[in-house]
DNA sequence: CTGTTAGCGCGTTCAC
DNA sequence: GTGAACGCGCTAACAG
């Protein structure tokens, strides 16, 4: 009754290569391969002296389980796909890496896709991660190509677009409303007393989006007048610093309000290296995570928003839909923001 | 001769989810798959007017190769598993951005781990990272446990060590040499006439490994005495200032020489805020890239080390490998740093 | 609680 | 140039 064996290399081949399977480890342990199965994935369905046979097994053999088979066989990848403009600006980072954490001790792993602000590499990426079947994908802001929401639709899997609002999320949206962050920052600062503003943004999508919001309330308040430098993305110290020294070429505000907290630090310096002093001489405002900059200029002040609440939560809200399984309505969360007021301090 | 139907469900499925195979497009093209396969993956073997055909089924179908079925038919993944401390750091998101932007050229993706500087964390990454079958694995640092090097030399993939360099690699090291650039440092110091010196250093192994070698060679030197201050990682501005502070209280150092940039900046400002004149009162010096913030400080002395380099000499070595499809001995590539002076400047 | 059967969707290998 | 079988390694579904 010998069975014949399989014609390919298998055990540890001459190139170094170990390909064992569930089958070498189920032979050595005396079991079947679907009980090997059992005992890895679900323990509580197999009797403790089984599981121990199959556990000694797998350590003897290094077996390493083959996600792209399992994947392939149970239409679950573990696979979290993830798209974002850029990591290298601290505040995705750390979305990323709560996101990930989050996800991690449930066992998914994380397909990050970079798309540097352009759409159409979103569809691009969107389609490339799509192929690893990811069991959810999360992706940054609400504004993508037609063909991109198509297929995510048609994906079938959950969607979470983050860092922003929307009334009609494909899916879910786990983020903030950018335009109320223009409008209570000018509100707060008109309220202070501030009347002569100047705004130095990025020329990023949610950026602007903040920036023209908040000249539109002050407008609404009786200023119209609001001097606007945008810089080409990413925010840099640099950027920051250019951005006012051509502001002040014309103007002389009174506060700086930023399109982020990097570029504020660049105001700040450039602020310092012309001996003025903040925020009497100058007020600057940014917009961020704590994490870095803010917490430590006394003198800036700037929007807090969670960038690793958005990924922690955003990792929450997937799991909960994994474990039900089932595609419930839309879901939208607004993780807030608040504004953080040095001189009020 | 009707061909008895698939039984699990095929097609637009009433929970919306379109599973399209290659058979699909293969019915509509009137082809077979494995002509479909080809007009993917190899045109030139196919005739032209076949591969419209195939495009326009694939386009019509909206099929999205199914990248777990075919790696796991073809063995090569085109996925490279990333292993870093953390992506917060501005420096290795340099890195990353660079790597996934040099393989992504080539349609590779990048399964990323987080370890946060646990080499335990790293040994589990590896085994759940080598699930996935990558066809790389890219790992900051020479030190893993042995469980780690050996489940990394028995996957038979290219193994790259970044951010580092060690005379026996598992595979490749792409990376420099920590001592040398404490040793060069301290030389530099020393001959530009600095005598009092101060370190400040998060309690990262480089890190620490830096500055260790840099008080070692200051001994050499005949200096002896260097106050040390180490801070839990990941550095931040506010250990910076920290570390400042605490250094003051029992010595007044010359030159402080810093674990990072981001610690340097924290330094600069504690100074600045104690009226200290950089860098005639007390000079700083950092480490890490110029990207964001040595550029910016006139007056900040740094260690320049290629973050995106390494990422994108990473990927190139990688993506040769592939193509000879033969693993050469071990591969060593040095990618230096260089001292950036302000002073001097 | 454990084993058996039958694919998952694709690429490899050979015929044609 | 194109097609037909076969199996990659695993798990769902059912039988025992």
């Amino acid at each position: 009754m010998a069975r014949k064996p399989k014609s390919r290399s298998q055990g540890t081949s001459a190139d170094g290569t170990s390909s064992v399977t569930l089958i070498d480890v189920a032979r050595m342990a005396g079991v079947a391969p679907m009980t090997v199965s059992r005992a890895l994935n679900r323990p509580e369905l197999v009797r403790e002296e089984t599981q121990k046979k199959v556990l000694a097994a797998v350590r003897a053999t290094g077996y390493v389980p083959n996600m792209l088979a399992g994947g392939l066989a149970s239409s679950r990848s573990r696979l979290v796909a993830v798209l974002l403009p850029t990591i290298a600006s601290s505040i995705f980072a750390e979305t990323v890496q709560a996101l990930m954490d989050g996800l991690s001790v449930a066992n998914y792993q994380t397909l990050i896709g970079l798309t540097g602000y352009s759409a159409s590499r979103e569809e691009a990426l969107v389609e490339a991660l799509l192929g690893r079947r990811p069991d959810a994908i999360v992706l940054a802001g609400t504004d993508h190509t037609s063909t991109t929401v198509d297929r995510l639709t048609r994906a079938g899997i959950p969607v979470v677009e983050i860092w922003d609002l929307t009334e009609k999320p494909i899916d879910m949206a786990i983020g903030f409303s950018h335009e109320q962050v223009g409008r209570d920052v000018a509100r707060h600062l008109v309220k202070k007393g501030y009347r002569r503003f100047g705004v130095i943004s990025v020329n990023d999508p949610r950026g602007l989006r903040r920036c023209e919001s908040f000249k539109a309330e002050l407008a609404r308040q009786g200023i119209g007048d609001c001097p606007f430098e945008t810089l080409p993305a990413p925010a840099t110290l640099e950027g920051g610093r250019r951005g006012l020294w051509r502001m002040l070429e014309y103007t002389r505000p009174d506060i700086i309000v930023c399109s982020s907290d990097t570029l504020a630090e660049g105001v700040l310096m450039e602020a310092a290296s012309r001996g003025m002093h903040v925020p009497d001489d100058l007020a600057v405002m940014g917009f961020g995570d704590l994490t870095m900059a803010a917490q430590l200029h006394p003198a800036l002040s700037t929007v807090k928003v969670g960038g690793a609440d958005i990924g922690k939560r955003t990792a929450a809200a997937l799991l909960e839909r994994f474990q039900m399984a089932a595609a419930r309505g839309p879901v939208c969360i607004d993780t807030g923001f608040s504004i953080i007021d040095r001189e009020s301090a």
